[in-house]
DNA sequence: CACTGCGGCTAGACACTGTCTAGTGACCGA
DNA sequence: TCGGTCACTAGACAGTGTCTAGCCGCAGTG
């Protein structure tokens, strides 16, 4: 039994690895039983099929985000909210742009369909209750526009440097972090700004 | 040669329609040459693999994006900036959401790849430089910054909705277009109030 | 007219994929 | 010792993208 949860781990891992280094496209059931040693047939023991090894990596990502971003939202206390909100915009961005093929299956419901997988599913709703928190410490309270607000703006400045436009604009890793660095801090004086006035 | 490009249309317009019905997965081109009602390798004669057949689709869809926002832009002298940022975030927003398969292989480069392809990447361009009208509108100028806040702002709204968590917690088409409304209308007080204050 | 080349298409083959079904061998409780 | 379950192997099937070869009609040229 440790044998087998040694290879669904390996499994696990092998597929991780494959979707960072060469992409989704490459992550093929048979290249990572070839990986990990086994037959083609042997990760059929431990999943239902591709989608669902897929899942449990999403599973594991927006646990590791939702740790993240609960992080972020502890240091309230420590850096101001400024501080804590900027810290769990970079922790956002910095995810996506740290594992970018998990991240892309992470919003990808043609490659994994979040409504299939209840434990990933929750997973995600932890990250969102986190999203929460966070608006809830800026604007003191939380209705649905005020999140996906927020939320939208560190998702799409992930995803455009990630896959849209803004990724081509930026060669090189130092380009990017500046950038993120400097957008973000754009957005938390405006955000912060916006709800003073009120 | 009035034929070939016939069949060319056909399979694009085959292409398009497989993309919005059954999803990328099921845009196979033996299934789109099936339907244009021709052998499988007929495709082969008018584009060089099926990467390009989704790039030249990707091309027409930022040509359009392009022209609506542009569309948007142009108003600014009726109905004020205020009316026109909101138009040009809902051209944005109500794009993706109008053509969901096909905005999301405009932002997926696993999919069709835009450096490799110079049509698509110029069209892309396109869509970029109405953003940054957009913005100079707004704030006067328009650094990199601002402009992929603003960018950031739509698209992630975009995103979530589309593929995000966003779009389970949102059930129907009405659900959506109200949430797209109050949190645009939301985002652009926000961005004209900063603005102003400064 | 005959010949040649070429553009648009068909047909067959190949390697690769996910998944179904049928085994095989080791271990374990009765 | 026997039956059964568990982890795994092996073979097969349909479907895919793409390579190569071939077919047919039509234009241009001698």
């Amino acid at each position: 039994m440790s044998q087998a949860s040694d290879l669904r781990r390996r499994i696990l891992d092998a597929s991780a690895a494959l979707l960072e280094s060469d992409g989704l496209a490459a992550l093929s059931l048979r290249e990572v039983a070839r990986r990990a040693g086994v037959s083609h047939q042997a990760p059929y023991h431990h999943f239902k099929d591709r989608e669902s090894i897929l899942a449990e990596l999403v599973a594991e990502g927006f646990e590791r985000l939702a740790r993240r971003l609960a992080h972020a939202n502890d240091q309230a206390g420590a850096l101001g909210v400024r501080g804590a909100l900027l810290e769990s915009c970079r922790s956002y961005v910095g995810f996506a742009l740290g594992y970018p093929g998990l991240f892309r299956i992470m919003c990808r419901p043609e490659v994994v369909d979040l409504s299939r997988f209840a434990g990933a599913q929750a997973a995600s709703e932890q990250a969102y209750a986190e999203l929460e928190r966070m608006v809830v410490l800026v604007h003191g309270r939380a209705d649905e526009a005020l999140i996906s607000q927020h939320w939208a703006q560190v998702h799409g400045l992930a995803c455009l440097i990630l896959d849209g436009g803004l990724g081509i604009r930026l060669p090189g890793a130092r380009a990017r972090r500046d950038h993120v660095r400097q957008s973000l801090e754009r957005y938390v004086d405006t955000v912060l700004g916006s709800s003073a006035a009120r």
